[in-house]
RNA sequence: GGAGGGUUACCCGAGUGGCCAAAGGGAGCAGACUGUAAAUCUGCCGGCUAUGCCUUCGAUGGUUCGAAUCCAUCACCCUCCA
């Protein structure tokens, strides 16, 4: 195995970190590898708790990925058995433990959209289970001599609920022994995680000297921000990406959806996408940069970014057809393919605009259809109505089309 | 165990007998401008074929011609004291 310059190594796997420690140490390691052509084992640990990812969770993911890619091992270590004891970071209150089956099924599921970033060929697949479940009592008490209570309560969230006198049980304390204990195991050179990690990680690299072994280095990755992320004041400025928050985009999402999500994203914002997600080198980013700087369309630069997603996660004709079927729907003003069909009854002469809409599903209520109409939101075939009065005739089909940011269309049939 | 404060629409929050379908802000939606970006401006933002009617201010019951507003009971939350 030949590996690229240190230097070279380094300006790739520092893209967008938030912590490393520590930099010097990471740098000699690099360079023994290149001498003697070992690669680094590059360890990242998942709690497979929630079912489908997006592209927050892709940022740590495309990081190891990045290692690979230079030539080092990455380890995905699924932590079927610190799932089950709940890693209470970040959270206020204990957190419900799962049970090994839940457990096991969601990694299923995890590993499998992993491994779209992933290079399968130097990734090792482990489970934390292997080595934990076998721990005797005996060296479970050993590991937890290795570590002070002062220590724990570093950690803010323990810190915090101490000083707050909510409760703090014990096993939760267990959980960054046991992730620390997982690099020991592994024998890692660097763990990768979350910024919210950085405690946990930094157990692992205190436990691996006190097991005779070199303590791995430390990096963290930013908690990518979702779609409505505004530039403020030249920095990135935004809610995290969150289902909750409605602003992701999954990993397993339709091109078209893909597509337009990203192309929504703030013009400025799209760069710290790339710099976190996209797999083109510094140098290719910096010179997209200098593109736009000199004018290039913000739009090009955006649709390159959902080709190499789209690709990514789906393949390369998906991405052609989304990017083309974007265009012909939004851009120009065709009618997309999958066009819902009702059939309305009607009652009177004429079935009121207003209770169409509603009735197609396109507004939420008859009164919500009344206002669109008044507000200039309705077009019935692609004609714009101005009279909130109008009545549909029976018999006739029409083309229902409400909003233009987020347009929804409907053929409706009145019944005779 | 004692004392006090609170619960209002998606969120925050004003309102303490009629002028309240309920101020203001945020989010959201529509329109203008655009590139379905951002920013900005305008409007909307409970339901109902509607100058009116119906449902809504933690829940239930009451006082009143009339209640988000007063009273009672219940539920939940918070603060202070023990």
């Amino acid at each position: 195995m030949s590996f690229a310059p240190v230097d070279e190594q380094m300006a790739t796997v520092t893209r967008g970190v938030v912590d490393l420690v520590v930099r010097g140490e990471l740098e000699a390691r690099l360079r023994e590898s290149h001498t003697s052509g070992k690669p680094l084992r590059v360890k990242a640990g998942f709690d497979p708790t929630r079912p489908d990812l997006h592209l927050g969770h892709a940022v740590l993911l495309q990081k190891m990925r990045q290692f690979q890619d230079l030539g080092h091992t990455a380890i995905l270590l699924v932590g079927e058995f610190t799932a089950m004891v709940g890693d209470p970071t970040g959270q206020n209150d204990l957190r419900p433990r799962l049970s090994r089956d839940d457990v096991r099924a969601a990694a299923k599921t995890y590993t499998e959209q992993a491994f779209k970033i992933l290079d399968p060929a130097r990734t090792e697949l482990r489970s934390n289970a292997e080595w934990i479940d076998k721990l005797t009592p005996g060296e479970m008490v050993e590991l937890m001599a290795k570590m002070t209570v002062s220590r724990m309560l570093e950690r803010n969230d323990f810190g915090q609920r101490f000083a707050d006198e909510k409760p703090i049980y014990q096993h939760e304390f267990l959980y960054p022994l046991l992730q620390g204990y997982d690099s020991v195991a592994l024998d890692c050179d660097i763990e990768l995680g979350g910024t919210d990690q950085l405690f946990n990680l930094l157990v692992g690299r205190d436990l691996m000297p006190k097991y005779g072994l070199r303590p791995q280095m430390v990096m963290t990755t930013p908690i990518l921000e979702g779609t409505d992320a505004k530039l403020v004041n030249g920095k990135v400025a935004g809610k995290k990406m969150s289902k909750s928050a409605d602003n992701y985009i999954g990993l397993m999402e339709e091109p078209l959806s893909m597509h337009r999500k990203i192309m929504q994203i703030d013009d400025d914002v799209i760069f710290r996408y790339f710099e976190l997600l996209s797999a083109r080198t510094n140098a290719e980013l910096a010179a997209l940069k200098e593109e736009r700087a000199a004018g290039k369309s913000p739009m090009v630069i955006k649709a390159l970014f959902a080709r190499e997603i789209i690709t990514r996660f789906h393949d390369e004709a998906k991405a052609t057809e989304a990017a083309a079927e974007f265009a012909r729907v939004y851009s120009g003003d065709a009618i997309p393919e999958d066009v819902a069909e009702h059939t309305l009854a009607c009652e009177g002469p004429t079935l009121w605009i207003a209770k169409a809409l509603s009735e197609a599903k396109l507004v939420s209520s008859t009164s919500d259809g009344k206002r669109m109409v008044e507000q200039g939101g309705v077009e019935v075939d692609q004609v714009r109505v101005t009279d909130a009065k109008l009545g549909l005739e029976r018999g006739k089909r029409y083309l229902l089309r409400v909003g233009s940011k987020n347009r929804k269309f409907a053929y409706v049939t009145i019944k005779p």
